[in-house]
DNA sequence: GATGAATGAGATTTCATTCAT
DNA sequence: CATGAATGAAATCTCATTCAT
């Protein structure tokens, strides 16, 4: 309901419904709407996180830890759009709250990225450029952006591995862009 | 009010108010605040697209157009910043009027980028790509993105040089990435 | 407006657009709405007493006169079926003002159904009744609810004849009821 | 309150304070003003319709299913005024869509009246008429309006007795009019 | 005398939240 | 522990009326 309708759309009394419990009932568990979303933003966290870490923690090298970051981000938005969306609503919507929230329970991401992908591949020489934070910042930004260009079915429409191409070659590598792209 | 709050979010009240005038006063003008918010989102759609417009048609070459794109692009949010919000609010809202119109109302721009600049650059060889749609989306996609990481004053995040760079790169050109990062 | 929609129906800006003046214009004679449905009633009353009353003085007699009244009422519903709407709102309406209005603009016109045409009747043996005020409410009811009963255009469903000729049988002549109706 | 005041006259917030509840709760029961209107315009037809129905049924001579007919509508008024106030309201009013949900729910008394009493009353020989849609409309308007000839303790001004002698003296009986009728 | 922009009281409707059962 | 009827603040929208031009 929050990612289809965004917070303010969704309806505590069809939320309930949904559920298959009473409107009450719901308060017998969180204390208001709000505290609801906030705990669904830390689940989604959650999950989010552990999905993306688990995969690229089982590679050493920078490139390749970079390149798992988006196999399993574009995978979990893939099956889990709901979830997905979630973070969307978050992320560009209005309220402060949860934005703060967001940036509390993703900053592990965050920093794996700034610090353990782009920072060591920049140190190793892997990576052109001098500047990690802007690095992990742009590439935080296309992934966000891209999770965001889904369509209803949940399928992104940017092809990930045609993204990941055009990152690889702003980074250094030189491969063909746009092949995987029908 | 809209892009502080979006557009659930917003008051009639306090929109009227703010701008000066009793709250019955906008219904004087506009019959609804959806139409409203549709009257703004064509207003600020005619200024975007104006400006990027009137600025890449000063140049021929496709990536020279490209450049010019992202800096009159990037220069209208950071002068802007609350038609920025606008566009932001909508993209990634939760409302299929708005959203639509907003496709209606930007189709220009995204032929502008899709047709002339990266097509007619793949065509002339300037671009490494077959795929000119692919390019485009991927391209406004950042754009979009990026126009989102906003700070309050309406300070972009993300250098548009820094960006600029990164885009040439994994488009075919060569220059180091992120010096103008700070 | 006021008898397409009734009072509260009617919109005073519609009012003064369709007579070709501005909103405030209706100000400078009426002092309010209320005043204008007032004055609206008066002119209506003085118009459908004055057409009723010049047709029923042609005769002497009470049952002509009576004939008379019938055939000017509903000559005046069919040429004036916005006039006769309006009576028809103000009778069965809700505002008492109004109908207070009603029944002292048109107490002319009771008067001559029930002390003129049917006391007069009854007094010289023409009707079967000794009760001239029952008589004369009921045929005034029945000419009002047959009033009433216009389409759209003003034509009323039961055929004005037919109706005499009813009310004459139930007051002691002896003729055919329903012929005219097809 | 519908009854009082018309139906864009009431009010939900009066009408749900007199019925002991706050604003809200009405829209716990009925989704609009409008259904709420609609509901009871429902309710009152089933009241209305079967009390003269189970009455009308107990004989079978036309006449006296005529005269039981005009008795039951009677009393049904003078025992529940304010249900008859909203048929009278619905009748004469200005909602297109109220009027046509009246004639559907009353559709089984104005079959009542045209095809088995009138209709049957012709047939034998019992009427003098050889149009039982006039007839039948003719009485139909003569009940309705009666009825809006409510003062507002609900009692009718034209003494219903008197009223059936006029329509039977009409139809071909021969009794004194207004002998009732104090 | 005509105008129509501005007003704001008041109406309907929504929905998060409470709480007695 | 679950329930859902009741609540009422708050939001959108209407429209008779005012008044400066």
């Amino acid at each position: 309901m929050f990612a289809e309708n965004g917070y303010v759309g969704a309806n505590i009394n069809k939320i309930s419904t949904a559920a298959g419990f009473a409107k009450g009932t719901i308060y017998n568990y969180f204390p208001s709407k709000r505290a609801l979303m906030l705990a669904l933003i830390d689940e989604v966290a959650a999950n989010h996180t552990s999905v993306i870490t688990a995969l690229v923690d089982t590679e050493e090298d920078p490139t390749l830890r970079l390149k798992l970051f988006f196999e399993a981000g574009f995978s979990f938005v893939e099956q889990h759009p709901i979830q997905a969306q979630i973070v969307i609503s978050v992320v560009y919507g209005h309220d402060a709250e949860f934005k703060q929230r967001f940036y509390e329970t993703y900053n592990d991401l965050f920093n794996l990225m700034i610090d353990d992908i782009v920072g060591v591949g920049i140190a190793q020489g892997d990576f052109r450029s001098t500047n990690s934070d802007f690095i992990g910042a742009l590439l935080m930004s296309l992934y966000l952006g891209s999770m965001s260009q889904l369509d209803p079915k949940g399928k992104i429409w940017l092809d990930p591995n045609d993204i990941m191409t055009f990152v690889m070659e702003g980074l250094g590598q030189g491969i063909d862009i746009g092949k995987n792209q029908e």
